[in-house]
RNA sequence: GGAGAGAUGGCCGAGUGGCUUAAGGCGCACGCCUGGAAAGCGUGUGGGCGGGCAACCGCCUCAAGGGUUCAAAUCCCUUUCUCUCCGCCA
């Protein structure tokens, strides 16, 4: 969410902002609506000062036994007024809330401009994509065919977009998640968190997935709840409603977390594998920061994602996502993609965003530069470090040997009880 | 799930319709005192919104939302959360 203040002494950034991002909104209507509210909110704050001090004459009056029949009755009618004012402002606050939270973040100034993906810019690139001396195949065919994936059963048993991890390949995704938050949370200072799979509308509309975004989600019937896409919602929200201490920042949190996607918007794409299901695990990072050096900690941020795939050795690039690819709270965003030699490209694998300051003032996640001062916004970031499942794919596509085996990244095999090889016979 | 009790400022805690612009204490900040410190004394100490260049002024805020009243922390209703007991349960 924009500051309110800043929308109204700035309005040409914003309007700048969403021709950059090629959002269809008008301002006018908000800004005429801000105008009105700030015009009616002087008028009955006059009578409520009115209605203040008059009931307080006549709380004197009473006690000394005089008459206040008059001014009682005078106050009858201010009070009915004050009512009918109140809630003609706060008709327009409704309004003017819901635009708010729907204008998306401002892209800093380094994002590139661009409509979709194909104008992001390209920030680097890593490993050597493996030339293999026959025909790569498809990690769903490699994970059928070793009987350590059932998309099939996945189906059968809960629908598209569901799958079953059997065996060894339980156990390399256990491995990998295992191994990510390791290396965050001993080798990058991030604090381990298991948080909770379902939260309230509240904390959706403190990252920004509500009210925009309701139908990507599953929402639990009859209930306020909802099964969380990223554990972004839950760790970010951790610090909802809060003044932080700056002896306490910057906060680093990794979390664990299956995701639940509706993918509503997907029907068709990426159909076949684990490249995009309904549930996926994924180890997220997120951290709180000072508005002075949250640039600084993107890069930081990135980096660390980069390591997990580093150390697994899967080739990479790194793209600075343009305006129109941007998501709607973000600021600014690196994706790094890693190279899927069946589809013979890079798909993405992690989002590292830099927020600003954007979702705290939804959530309300403030901290104070010193004991005494003014309490301000902190600057949230979060980037995955890195999704489970399209990780699990990643491996099984560039680690497959000729005779149908995946030989696994040394990194892993202590957390695989010393297994170097997954074979089909086992 | 059943029965009951609660929710007040950074913290503790008073407050059952107007003398509360939330008592008192703790904590914190500043000052006095001191060679320095402690103790003591004094002053100050939440957040949001609106107006104003500013000093400052006004409004809102006692879990949240509604209601009664000229006037609500206080009375009524709803919701959320916490605690106790019972039942069930990984």
């Amino acid at each position: 969410m924009l500051d309110i203040k800043f929308v109204r002494s700035n309005p040409e950034s914003v309007k700048e902002a969403l021709v950059k991002r090629a959002v269809d909104l008008s301002l006018d209507e908000f800004l005429n609506l801000d105008e009105e509210r700030r015009k009616k909110l002087a008028e009955v704050e006059q009578l409520k000062n009115k209605r203040n001090v008059v009931s307080e004459e006549i709380g004197k009056l009473k006690k000394a036994g005089e008459a206040a029949e008059e001014k009682i009755l005078e106050m009858r009618s201010v009070s009915q007024s004050i009512k009918e004012m109140d809630e003609d402002v706060k008709e327009i606050e409704v309004k003017l809330q819901n635009i708010l939270l729907t204008i998306p973040n401002v892209p800093n100034q380094t994002v590139p401009e661009g409509t979709d993906e194909d104008d992001n810019q390209k920030v680097k690139e890593w490993g050597q994509p493996k030339e293999f001396d026959f025909e790569a195949k498809p990690h769903w065919e490699i994970g059928e065919q070793l009987d350590i994936i059932d998309f099939e059963r996945g189906s059968k048993v809960s629908g598209a977009r569901f799958s079953f991890y059997k065996g060894a390949g339980a156990r390399l995704e256990r491995a990998l998640f295992n191994f990510m938050l390791d290396l965050h949370s001993r080798e990058h200072g991030y604090t381990e968190i298991i948080p909770p799979f379902i939260v309230n509308a509240d904390s959706m509309t403190g990252t920004g997935q509500l009210p925009k975004f309701a139908e990507d989600m599953f929402k639990l019937e009859g209930t306020n709840y909802y099964l969380i896409p990223t554990a972004e919602v839950p760790v970010t929200n951790l610090y909802r409603d809060e003044i932080l201490n700056t002896d306490q920042m910057p906060i680093y949190h990794c979390a664990f977390s299956p995701c639940f996607r509706a993918e509503a918007g997907a029907a068709g794409r990426d159909t076949r594998g684990l490249i995009r299901q309904h549930q996926f695990n994924k180890v997220e990072l997120v951290k709180f920061v000072n508005p002075d050096n949250s640039y600084e900690e993107l890069e930081k941020l990135l980096q660390n994602a980069e390591q997990v795939l580093q150390l697994l050795g899967l080739p990479y690039r790194v793209v600075n996502l343009c305006a129109g690819d941007l998501g709607f709270s973000a600021a600014q965003t690196y994706d790094i993609e890693v190279w899927l030699p069946s589809f013979n490209t890079y798909r993405e694998i992690s989002s590292c965003s830099n927020f600003e300051d954007f979702q705290a003032r939804r959530a309300n996640i403030r901290f104070r530069r010193e004991k005494k001062g003014k309490p301000q916004f902190v600057h949230t970031l979060n980037g995955s470090g890195l999704a489970v499942g399209r990780t699990l794919a990643a491996i099984l596509e560039n680690y497959q040997e000729q005779d149908g085996s995946i030989s696994i990244p040394p990194v892993l095999q202590p957390y695989m009880g010393g297994l170097t090889k997954i074979t089909a016979d086992k």
